[in-house]
DNA sequence: TTGTATGCGTTATCAG
DNA sequence: CTGATAACGCATACAA
């Protein structure tokens, strides 16, 4: 086990110099944008490095330049489709401007959060976004003084100098809550989770509050985490009885769906015939032909493309970044029993 | 617009050990495991830390070290149910470990992968996770010179030196074959895609062979990408005749959900009893009670392991890395016709 | 245990 | 357009 460390013969800057004859300043301006290089000299550098396999060492480059080239993407239960979507996106969208991504699976509770946080720290990222969770405010300010940007996805604290970007939930839940009634449903499960993210008591407050005011029952149940087990669960318990809702608004699709199975399979409910359904998120299953389900968008492209704006608008940030509300359209599909007089307009 | 470039005030270990009253090293030492520090001196520099909000710089660290701390996590298709556990399950292992995983969402053409493995050279990450597409070998043999390690998921190409884990395709295909023909089936549709991924034409040419021993017939289909969508145009297409098959191998759950509920609601077929259907890789929405779908478990943790253990082997990567191959266990459900013969065993 | 000095690979500055 | 030189923030060999 006599361990010989043996330091790898790096390729770097001065190397490529050497074989293209040529000084390191010379090989750097090749790589960097904008820098002024005779055709032949950029043509040698070129050669040189590409028999040699060099490659511009970001992270050498990032410390002198004080930019990284890094954004963090901080996120819980990426599995989820809707996660799953908006990672995909953001990605891709910072991959085309330029930047490059840093994901943090973190568990959401604002400990994580901050551990998060510091990770981001520590890479020097130009930015982070959350997609999931609450940083502690201290963090925050720690984040801000370094220079970091900050973008808060679907978080109703409005703080100085980070950007937020946020769904419209009760524009969409009071649509949801008219939707139904104008159906001629009476009692409406609300069902959501335990979870109690801002983005979900918000759905479910603003339903309620319009529920009742347009004259329905709300029944809200919380059968655990935000999935598809957690709306089975909210079925069989709210379903069970003799007197039981007519319509469940769903907070969440996967709540959704699986409340629409065990509605189906296990208590031989017809939906829309005998029970309508809204979701929430659009997530794709949504569309598929077992559940078409009526629901409200998160727009993941139009998203990200606020959360890209909120990243790239001036490079120090001073000045307080507009937050973003973002509608959250209605996708019509078949969960809802549709009445007449909804036919007519 | 007179742009005054105010350089940040950035805090660095310097300021640290000003205010703590010690040296740089201290400092530096204060933040490496297993340096000698003193209690005291060590207590000084964290409240000094923290007041000022230091953060070790890990590209520094990183650039002296040689070792960022990075890992590249390589794949297309980032939103897909099984990709997103994939990326959800190594994201957390290597925060685990000690790592952080940078997330390169590429189309998947060689050339793609090409660059987006120069992205990887470019920031020194210690290793790159290639979840799907395939890499010019130029580019690998590059990778390997620079000390990076490299893990291909579900590739056959044995490559020197770099890491490989599979699923057995071609076991769980044979197996699938065996499985449709116990159950009475006798014209198989084939559907995959057109995307033609080592892992899917893998399957099916297996499971073709299979079959056709087993005196089967067999019949291939590829609508489009490996899609939902694709699955149920393939129903519409196999199903529309008279002489239709009375069962589907689906290279993939997605193709076979898709395929399902095309059959079932746009074909009027019922499933089981009528059509038999089996998948691969037991995403989620396989067990929805929709789909009830049998098909054979891309055991995820399992996997993470495997890579994670091809990561973490030697740091210096000499030596041929073992390639490992992972069973891909049946999950018995409901999309198949179970025989009486088979309900003794 | 602590401090000093050096180097990691790069780019910005400046003189030519 | 080119080359020399000084940083960037950090870890470590060495001397104390």
């Amino acid at each position: 086990m006599t361990a010989v460390v043996r330091r790898k013969p790096t390729v770097n800057a001065q190397k490529v110099a050497e074989k293209a004859g040529v000084s390191r300043s010379a090989v750097s301006r090749t790589f960097t944008d904008g820098a002024s290089v005779s055709p032949e000299t950029r043509d040698k550098v070129l050669r040189a490095a590409a028999a040699l396999g060099y490659h511009v060492n970001h992270l050498a480059r990032g410390l002198i330049r004080n930019e990284s080239g890094i954004v963090c993407l901080i996120a819980s239960g990426i599995g989820t489709p809707l996660q799953a979507a908006m990672l995909d996106g953001l990605t891709l969208a910072l991959q085309d401007a330029g930047r490059i991504a840093m994901v943090l699976n973190c568990a959401g509770d604002p400990v994580s959060v901050e551990h998060a946080l510091r990770m981001t720290l520590n890479y020097r990222a130009e930015a982070s976004v959350i997609l999931s969770g609450s940083p502690p405010a201290s963090i925050v300010t720690t984040c801000l003084d370094n220079g970091q940007r900050l973008v808060l996805l679907n978080r109703s604290e409005q703080i100085e100098g980070v950007g937020t970007v946020s769904i419209d939930n009760e524009g969409a839940a009071r649509d949801a809550a008219a939707m139904l009634a104008r159906a001629g449903c009476r009692r409406i499960a609300v069902v959501s989770s335990t979870a109690g993210t801002a983005s979900l008591v918000a759905r479910e407050e603003a339903f309620i509050r319009e529920a009742t005011k347009l004259g329905l029952e709300t029944l809200p149940h919380r059968a655990g985490p935000t999935s598809y087990a957690s709306g089975a669960a909210s079925a069989r318990a709210l379903l069970a009885g003799a007197d039981r809702p007519d319509a469940a608004f769903c907070v969440t699709d996967l709540l959704a769906l699986g409340f629409m199975d065990a509605a189906r399979h296990d208590l031989g409910l017809r939906i829309p015939e005998a029970f309508s359904v809204v979701g929430f998120d659009d997530i794709e299953q949504a569309g598929w032909a077992s559940y078409e389900l009526t629901t409200f968008r998160q727009p993941v492209s139009e998203l990200v493309s606020c959360i890209m704006g909120q990243i790239g608008s001036s490079t120090e940030g001073v000045g307080p970044v507009p937050s973003r509300l973002v509608k959250a359209e209605p996708i019509w599909r078949r969960s809802v029993r549709v009445s007449p007089a909804l036919k007519d307009a």
